[in-house]
DNA sequence: CATCGATGATTGACACGTCAACTAGCCCTT
DNA sequence: AAGGGCTAGTTGACGTGTCAATCATCGATG
């Protein structure tokens, strides 16, 4: 006979589908606000901020692992907000392959006009919905399933 | 002078980075093995579980608003659903407008089989991770920030 | 019965992410 | 110096999501 399909309980359905919800929506709307108030998409706010954090220059592998993605969507990405002109490419002397990505002045003023709206959207979708003690659960929560994960192939 | 930039506390901060790191990868991993192992997207998957569930039948804005989308977004998912045969569309008798969409035996088969796997990445990446106690308190988070966010317009 | 606003659904253009294949330069070994 | 394998980065095709515009129909109101 078929293996006894093995289904969640009800409490853990509860709380992955809880989860699932609130993460869609919260994403969701951060991203449409995003959008809307700077006209840049949450991975543009992304690059920009990593960028800028680390001196507004940077090799375009170190950035894309400090951000964990994989190589092709950061060149896809640089390639449209290069378009768009929020950063530039420039070769690297040291390595013939290599490249550094660098923020242009565009680029530096777009992410600090809109870091302050994302914070403040930030605030009031989430930390304001949560005590410290629920964001200190929540946080150690997410850590948990992160080192757990790590642990695991792929 | 301008508004002092209003930051979120080193707490708050970690909180948010860490829901952030956790959605993404978790998602992220999970996608990719539905797609991996049963040839779906999780969207296709969450179509046919919520359409299989309500008996494989069901109006489309009626779909549309159970997970929460945008009609276009429905729209376009059916129709390329429907060109891989997991879907069909039928006009909608009482009303002119409207459409019915129905699960075909290949739809119906495709979630039986993904399900069990599904929910079997879900406990190991995510269920497996943590305690019944963390389960809770994250369902009861998650339902916190769900219901404030729906006090809020947009 | 004319029409006007709301609702049901589609469409097209565009941005985004993934996968797999590819180019090119680096470095180690022989 | 000649390979061979690794790392850096690009490219193209494809599936997906969003937005705004569109179209048809329904239902109420005059």
């Amino acid at each position: 006979m078929d293996a006894p399909p093995n289904w969640l309980t009800p409490e853990q359905q509860a709380a992955w589908d809880s989860f699932i919800r609130m993460q869609e929506k919260l994403i969701g709307r951060l991203s449409r606000r995003v959008q809307s108030d700077s006209r840049m998409s949450p991975a543009d706010y992304i690059v920009l901020a990593k960028l800028t954090e680390a001196g507004g220059r940077m090799r375009f592998m170190d950035l894309t692992k400090l951000v964990e993605w994989e190589k092709s969507r950061m060149s896809h990405q640089v390639g449209r907000m290069a378009k768009r002109g929020l950063v530039t490419k420039e070769d690297c002397p040291d390595d013939g392959r290599g490249a550094f990505i660098v923020a242009t002045p565009a680029g530096r003023k777009a992410i600090e006009d809109a870091a302050p709206l994302h914070v403040e959207h930030v605030r009031r979708l989430f930390i304001d919905a949560l005590t410290q003690d629920e964001l200190d659960a929540l946080s150690h929560i997410a850590n948990r399933v992160l080192t757990h994960m790590e642990k695991q192939s792929d």
